[in-house]
DNA sequence: CTGAAAGCGCTTACAG
DNA sequence: CTGAAAGCGCTTACAG
């Protein structure tokens, strides 16, 4: 079946005009009289001549596509910025192509490899967790493509950031919880050697502190991955305390809910008997009853800045600014699975 | 910074050798010496030569990449899809570039357009709600790249499809139903401009025929989004009317969970009073409680299935097969909420 | 086993 | 306002 694209060659010739003229009539130049712009594009319909894009993008080594790389696509969060991040780059003519690491440090080292050979002109990045070494992205730097790092992202590295701050959000909702009138508070933290959950547990020991309430070991019970099933796994040790926690406060939603059925089982009620605390805003956390008070952590607005951030560096060629981290303001947002005095919820 | 690309020309002059020579090489032509193929492999590594596969691509008029359209990617859906699609892809060497109509009919042609330009090698697509008409696909038919449609495919016009049996599905969670001793089964229908969920309805009322059930149309209610707030409209219909459903069918587990989360505030007992069953096993139908009986719709393996078809069409040229539907199974995964009798769920 | 040559479809500096 | 010419970095049919 006739493969055969029209070329601006073959444009030129149906109008003995040259190929220079055809190509700047296409795009606009302005150079170009009216008359001959609306007959070359006239024609173009006619042979239904589209650019070729990829000769385009050889020829002006500008490809218009950036790359991402996440752990794994279907974890809500991660669709989120991916979400956020398509959005924007399409409003500025960017493509978006995609990998999953799949948290293999091997996979992403190759996935680099990869983007490099494409000429992406830059590079969005959560971390695999298995990530220690940068070097993979130095070769970037040299390039002069920039690299947004986001979530998981490098430390002692120098490079652009688009960061929440999880030590303030952790103290925030520790707070919260101590306003609410808690005083044995309890914290399920992630992976340590994660620094956003290393920052999210000092967040709550250093709200413990402020309001000078004792840290109690017993009370902090670290998971490997913050799964449904880690949490189900805490919240029965809770239960097993001689004296049960007032209050918890989660570094992720899935444990924040699994922990609360699991009180729920043994008939102690949420927010009466333990306030619960979640993070992320995950959508279930409006389904679980109650409602699941917890911390938002603007994904899709990770996503918008971080392509923001890329797009802007990737214009500005000559500027003096090496690197940049932004960090997002969050929310707590409260609902009832916190609520043990008379406040107003703002959702 | 120096942008500077090492090429296969400087390459070849480092060498002594041709630009062939050494394109041959580093492709792992047959016909190049072992001797030479270790030189040149090590000269690369030495100057950080890797070859620039955009202008591959050009030349070749091989993109090694592929384009996707889906409504939004934040739907768990279509994130478990595109996943699959990138894991399968990945492994045969092909790239995803990602675009969201957000249901925008026209957004939805713009991106057809620039995926022409790009000369991806083929697509995958979700339609926009919104679209009616395929004159937008047509070119790729001219061009020979394969479109391959799934979840909302177009009726009407021949194409490549991976779909789950909708009508068979939806029959097996109503006779489940019937089997657990529900004889006034209500069903929250999805839009019914969208086939997918015409065929639910329709497996559910062929279900009830089977077994000489009456089809009560107040008992149909029909929903525009089958958003989590219509399901609990839905619910309270049902409340209102004289004698409660005994049984409920939702054409997605949003609806269900709302319904689930109404009934019991309303102290009515599920499964108990009513048992419902949902659509798409969501990670969420494993949280609510009791937890929700469901179709797993094989979001994840849809992907894989498309691209594994997609990927067989691009290298199969000269094939004599026009298009390929693919048929998905779908399991009953029976959970809690649908459990009157004593059996034994498979989850 | 290796090389010389042409060309993929554009863009752009230079010239007029 | 338009054109001729060179070239982006590869690949491949042809030749030896």
């Amino acid at each position: 079946m006739g493969n055969s694209r029209v070329t601006l060659k073959d444009l030129a010739k149906e109008l003995n005009l040259s190929p220079s003229t055809i190509s700047r009539a296409i795009s606009g130049h302005p150079a170009i009289s009216d008359a001959t712009r609306k007959l070359v594009q006239q024609k173009a319909d006619e042979l239904g001549f589209t650019p070729n894009s990829i000769a385009s993008s050889f020829r002006k080594k500008k490809t218009q596509s950036i790359g991402i790389i996440v752990p794994k696509i279907d974890i809500h969060f991660h669709s989120l910025v991916i979400s956020g991040i398509e959005e924007y780059a399409y409003s500025k003519g960017y493509n978006v192509t995609i990998f999953q690491s799949k948290d293999s440090f091997e996979r992403e080292k190759e996935i680099t490899r990869i983007l490099q050979n494409r000429m992406v002109e830059g590079i969005i990045i959560c971390l695999s967790n298995e990530t220690k070494s940068y070097a993979h992205f130095k070769k970037f730097a040299k390039l002069g493509v920039p690299v947004i790092f986001y979530d998981r992202v490098p430390t002692n590295f120098n490079a652009n950031k688009i960061v929440i701050n999880d030590y303030e959000s952790a103290f925030k909702a520790t707070e919260h919880l101590i306003q609410q009138g808690c005083s044995r508070i309890a914290h399920i933290a992630g992976n340590q050697s994660t620094h956003i959950f290393k920052d999210r547990l000092e967040g709550y020991k250093t709200a413990l502190k402020k309001y000078k309430l004792p840290i109690d070991p017993s009370l902090i019970l670290e998971t490997k991955n913050l799964t449904y099933e880690e949490g189900a796994e805490c919240a029965k040790k809770m239960l097993a305390l001689p004296e049960l926690p007032d209050g918890l406060f989660c570094s992720n939603d899935y444990t924040a809910i699994s922990a609360i059925q699991v009180f729920q089982k043994a008939h102690i009620k949420v927010p009466e008997q333990i306030a619960v605390v979640g993070f992320s805003n995950y959508p279930i956390s409006r389904v679980i009853e109650p409602n699941l008070t917890t911390i938002n952590d603007r994904a899709f607005q990770m996503g918008q800045a971080a392509a923001s951030l890329l797009i802007r560096q990737i214009d500005d060629t000559d500027s003096f600014v090496e690197f940049e981290t932004i960090t997002l303001k969050t929310d707590l947002v409260v609902r009832a699975s916190s609520m043990r005095k008379e406040n107003i919820p703002n959702t």
